[in-house]
DNA sequence: CCCTGATTCGC
DNA sequence: GCGAATCAGG
């Protein structure tokens, strides 16, 4: 594991493959092999020729134009590849989250404090949900992000609350969070950067 | 808008 | 071989 270039290694293979097999999405798998985009993962999928998965492969490919491509990036190096952890269903919460989610909600005020000054300095490797963005248990739906924020036996505890990618319980960013081990996520940038 | 996989092609 | 950019579709 000294592999300093990104590389599909055995390991990694066969866990695409394994993965892709299960139905799993592209940037879920992604996710989870962490350092390596969707599009990474898509295109070793058809080197591989196991696309197509369970569908048709009737496409009449039709020819596009492509115009141009911005210029690559650089490598990156590859971590470790400690075992990758089975995201267990994070959707028990003690019963400090639930009496306080039960606590009589002032008002989550939808007329929230306008004009907020945009603090923001986020650290690498971290993000600010905005206050405003946030879910109590309550609000929390299948299709958001449950990664906890603040003491759960708080009042104040929410959950991000963002878009979840589908069949996962985080946002792209805290899935990746909370998938890679210690990752380096080169270009997410668009991703993140959104 | 969000997402999905498919494809092209510069590197 | 790799994967970003792009396309095409749900």
């Amino acid at each position: 594991m000294t592999d300093a270039t990104l590389t599909w290694t055995d390991e990694r293979v066969e866990r695409l493959k394994t993965l892709w097999q299960e139905g799993r999405s592209a940037s879920a798998i992604a996710a989870e092999l962490g350092g390596v985009s969707r599009n990474a993962v898509i295109g070793k999928v058809h080197r591989l020729g196991l696309s197509g998965r369970g569908k048709a492969p009737e496409k009449p490919a039709p020819a596009r134009p492509r115009p141009k491509q911005a210029p690559a990036a650089a490598a990156a190096e590859e971590a470790a590849p400690v075992a990758a952890p089975q995201p267990s269903r994070p959707i028990t919460v003690g019963a400090n989250a639930l009496a306080a989610a039960l606590e009589p909600q002032p008002a989550r005020a939808e007329a929230a404090p306008l004009a907020q000054p945009r603090p923001a300095p986020q650290p690498a490797g971290e993000i600010v949900v905005p206050l405003s963005e946030r879910v109590t248990i309550m609000d929390l739906r299948e299709s958001m992000c449950r990664w906890p924020m603040g003491d759960p036996s708080s009042p104040d505890f929410r959950f991000c609350g963002a878009r979840s990618l589908t069949g996962m319980p985080y946002c792209t960013h805290h899935a990746q969070i909370a998938y890679q081990p210690s990752a380096d996520r080169r270009r997410d940038r668009k991703a993140l950067a959104g």
